[in-house]
DNA sequence: TAATCCCTATGATAATTGTCATGTTTTCCA
DNA sequence: TGGAAAACATGACAATTATCATAGGGATTA
């Protein structure tokens, strides 16, 4: 494996590594873990002491908590650019959330340690992570309204449209990344039976197409529509 | 109106103001604005430019979002010692909550100018900031996981509960911070009805006591086992 | 190739929650 | 203080969503 130079990669114009110096992200390359990851494999795990954080240089990550019924809910799902773990740089807090590859995932660990003076030297740096916390925390204000006051039908609608404008699409249209029934009930916090039921709905009705886990936004307008 | 001074005042070693220089503090006096706020009236709304941060010296304000189904839902409650408006600092948009007072407040307002420049010079200042904001986020992520997995039953359950271990009681057992249905049924995320219909039935079963808007939890391991 | 497992799918039914309607009580203020 | 308005309460019903049961399809493996 070639151990890429961080002050080169272009995935850091994505975070708030952006801001550091030229040196630190030198100094940074040197102690930094590069890490494939396998689809279904996990990262780590509600509870576990992560120290560090994770830039992820390709692949998509689901960030779950098990609730106390014994599912999984999806709160979110990182991609490419994004750093997991933040957290646990300014606490010492153990990982609310468990961190599950949706599919192949090339992944970078900085540990806490070579990044911790950075935040207390570096203005902007640490300034970029409060921009970046304050962004997370407007869209999970967000979340919670629609958990609370959406139908999960609408929901669903709004999670195929996410996933539509997040991520690549191939020739025909179809969103690259695959999700499982099961996963998309998970984000939606339903039932699995649920969220096919209505994907089919979704489907019959001509809102989408689907081919096996694979799928397609065909009317927007309809999508939007929906209640 | 005495304006005290923000280097005595007990209030910031609730928040991330503690971190700060007695100079900066002193400094902060010179600028800040002390406000009364009376109960039901609004701070500031949902796309309000607030430039700059509220310190709640007393009272409880609800932070809520207007759904599309025009619905609000409160996304948290601000107590004594919390900082509102923190975002503002570090981002330039506009607030997405509404914040309005549960029951009569006074805070200080410190201008997004004053304090900006504290950022970036005092590290543990940041710091504490950048705290703050993660505790907010895995406090976010919770309730994320609990509107898509609880019942509407098992969230009046969880707020009865966080209210009275968040709020004085008077000697009787009441919680002192008063709420009205819709209230409640705005922070669970259910209809005005279903709150009522709950709160009336918690109270045959004898886990909790009302007079008017005064609650009072009689029996917690009961609250606790409701599903 | 058959056996097995997991995911998808769908029906039947129950449970939860929302909506509408209506009446009562409380609060507020002119 | 009286009267209007808001908040509370409850019934009846509809809509949404969960649960349980069952079965087909596709991939994996012995």
């Amino acid at each position: 494996m070639t151990m890429s130079k961080c002050d080169q990669c272009i995935i850091k114009q994505f975070n708030s590594l952006r801001a550091l110096e030229k040196d630190d992200l030198i100094r940074i390359s040197g102690c930094k873990t590069s890490k494939y990851i396998k689809k279904g494999e996990v990262l780590f795990k509600e509870g576990d002491n992560i120290n560090g954080v994770y830039c992820v240089k390709s692949g998509v990550c689901k960030m779950s908590k098990l609730s106390a019924n014994g599912k999984d809910q999806i709160v979110k799902l990182v991609v490419r650019g994004d750093l997991i773990g933040q957290r646990s740089l300014v606490t010492d807090e153990v990982s609310n959330l468990t961190a599950t590859a949706v599919n192949e995932m090339e992944v970078c660990f900085i540990p806490k340690n070579e990044v911790l003076h950075d935040l207390a030297k570096n203005a902007s740096f640490s300034l970029d992570m409060l921009q970046d916390m304050g962004r997370e925390l407007r869209v999970a204000d967000n979340i919670i309204v629609d958990m609370a006051q959406k139908s999960v039908k609408r929901r669903l609608a709004d999670v195929l449209t996410y996933l539509h404008e997040t991520f690549d699409k191939d020739e025909e249209g179809y969103v690259s990344v695959v999700l499982s029934r099961e996963d998309y009930a998970s984000l939606v916090g339903t039932a699995t039976e649920s969220a096919i039921r209505i994907l089919s709905q979704f489907k019959k009705e001509g809102l989408i197409a689907t081919t096996g886990k694979h799928v397609k936004i065909v009317d927007f307008d309809g999508l939007r529509r929906v209640e």
